[in-house]
DNA sequence: CACAAATAGGACTATATTAGTCCAAATTAG
DNA sequence: CTAATTTGGACTAATATAGTCCTATTTGTG
């Protein structure tokens, strides 16, 4: 059942609210609070973001976080790599796999999994924030 | 990790099989055989193919599988949904989804969601099993 | 300095999904 | 009748996702 985790989702809602709120920055707790989305895991998620320098962060009282990029130039792919890890449509897709295929021999498939694979990256590429804000 | 699942993967090598096997009817047993996919596994998928009439199949001794459709006739996004379900990109995507979404006063992503999982079915959708043959 | 309000992040648990296995029944050609 | 096959239910194992708990660190303010 392919389908957009949880984390990526409550990413979009968080960076959606945190673009909304203009200059000001915004706590976990306050978009936890309006938002019904766990507090635990939405720190783990802005962290993640803030890491990979989508959103910037200020510790301390008075702390919190802000965009760091424009909504139109962050892609939904990046949002999803940082927070799942790699997106492979199939296991072999994934880079660096060392773990042979045990179809590898056998399987002819590959060649359009690789197309797949491309035109799906692209799709979720093309996604910007910004088609969330 | 949005991924497609092994179910799908196995299909997808198990369809290219019978459509190069040309009029003969082909057994789940010679398509595990020669492509390692467990043979338990691979019978359901098949069974599930033929209950869809992607697949026709002949019981008994000299029984087996055979394309049903032209693999041109044949969309990915069919075979998905009949192994692993219906294709929602997120859970509030599910159709008669009677589970109330607790973001449904805040989600305000819904709307590009919506667009979203209509550009990821039209891309599945478009794929078909030729393009894997 | 002490305190409160934040981020930061490791470790863990619970739940759900996916993958795979086992077993028995029904069908059919020879 | 028998062997080879599809059919299909029930179960187990493995993996991934979602969520929780706890503690450390940072920093503004009284």
């Amino acid at each position: 059942m392919i389908r957009i985790s949880k984390k990526v989702e409550y990413a979009l809602i968080a960076l959606k609210f945190i673009s909304k709120s203009g200059d000001r920055v915004v706590t976990a707790r306050e978009i936890s609070d309006s938002t019904n989305i766990p507090y635990d895991l939405l720190s783990k998620i802005l962290q993640k973001l803030k890491n990979e320098n989508i959103l910037a962060s200020n510790q301390g009282s008075y702390g919190g976080y802000s965009l760091n990029k424009r909504p139109e130039d962050i892609p939904l792919l990046n949002v999803m790599n940082v927070l799942d890890g790699e997106t492979a449509i199939t296991e072999c897709m994934i880079e660096n796999h060392d773990i042979e295929c045990c179809h590898t021999d056998t399987c002819s498939i590959k060649s359009p999994i690789i197309q797949l694979q491309k035109e799906f990256e692209e799709l979720f590429r093309n996604k910007k924030i910004s088609d969330f804000v």
